[in-house]
DNA sequence: CAAAAAAGTGAAGGCTGATTCACTATTTTG
DNA sequence: CAAAATAGTGAATCAGCCTTCACTTTTTTG
């Protein structure tokens, strides 16, 4: 019984996880999560207390998940900039690959609620960026350089070209592996010549 | 009379820019709008039939204006690479300044109708910066490159700089130049060394 | 097993905000 | 100037959705 009522918040999440990598915020209802996890909407209100509370979980946790990942990689033990190239190659693979959650979620505001954590959520990933980039200063590989900015550039670069209207089609693996090499790329030469041009 | 009219008509233009760019799409209403420009809501749509064909209107006229002035930039005689951070520089030298329009407004989806423009609004901004990159690999100032990915990480790459969370303050002018610099910077880094470590 | 508690239901309520419309005010026209 | 046309008003309407709640069903407990 403990068990049901876990398998129900599980699969009300998991309701929501899927609306959201369909059709974005904009489209998921609460009505629509309720029915597509078997529960009624007025069933949802006994695990979540609001519509805002139940989505910044479900996005908390893809982006948990995304950031752990980021952090193994940041963490391995080759050069700065290639620890650069792999992790922004990861997260545009990942992105690719799955049913394209955090990221759909990543680049949409909606609620003031929701909103704001959508915000902390590119923070994180800023900050795991600044991270590799300030090391990549430390030990040379890097030339000094505004990290702040760079962190940022490299967040909406990849988003942009994932998500964003200019972003080339994504059909087909050959074309996705190009585009990871792409963005990747782009993101690396950036930073590794930064300042160069000041 | 006439001009009655056609004052009218750019009063609600200017009341709609106004609104977006103190609160974003987010917060402008109808309403607000009228009583802004010292009109009753039903007024409103005697000059424009919806809330999104107006604000499409305010988002077109603000990113017609922007890309006129990038196609300058772009036309000029310095070299690519020259060209490419005037562009960039440009931008965003325009978006801190000025009250930020069409860039809170590109930044921020709302209902479908709107979205759409927008979409198309980025990709003319993209369109601009394949032009110059391509022109950049023409001559050998640039190396081959992806230039459909390479122009949407530039423009995520400055959105997000500009208006993501990450963004960096922009208080002082001192702050603005740096940040200005730097994302150029890295913009052009990125083009001039993309594909090298490929 | 009966009573109490907890979970679940889904139609009704409420809120926000765009759009309409019956009406008034102003302007044009003959 | 009277009549017709056009502009403008703003309260009422409509629509979409989240949230609530009076009630039913299921589970727990003594």
């Amino acid at each position: 019984m403990q068990q049901r009522l876990a398998a129900n918040r599980e699969r009300i999440l998991g309701a929501a996880r899927k609306l959201v990598s369909k059709g974005g915020l904009r489209e998921a209802r609460m009505g629509t999560v309720a029915t597509e996890a078997g529960l009624s909407t007025g069933a949802l209100y006994r695990y979540f207390p609001s519509k805002a509370d139940l989505f910044v979980d479900v996005l908390n946790a893809a982006v948990d998940h995304e950031i752990l990942i980021l952090d193994q990689i940041i963490e391995g033990p080759e050069s700065a900039r290639e620890r650069l190239r792999n992790a922004v190659a990861s997260f545009v693979r990942r992105a690719l690959r799955g049913p394209n959650l955090a990221y759909a979620f990543i680049a949409e505001p909606t609620e003031a609620d929701v909103d704001a954590a959508r915000m902390l959520c590119r923070k994180q990933f800023g900050e795991v960026f600044k991270r590799i980039i300030r090391t990549g200063i430390a030990n040379h590989e890097f030339p000094e350089q505004d990290v702040d900015a760079s962190a940022a550039c490299i967040v909406g670069a990849f988003t942009e070209a994932l998500v964003g209207p200019i972003a080339p089609s994504t059909r087909g693996t050959k074309n996705q592996d190009r585009l990871i090499d792409a963005v990747s790329s782009f993101c690396v030469a950036a930073v590794v010549g930064a300042g160069t041009d000041a």
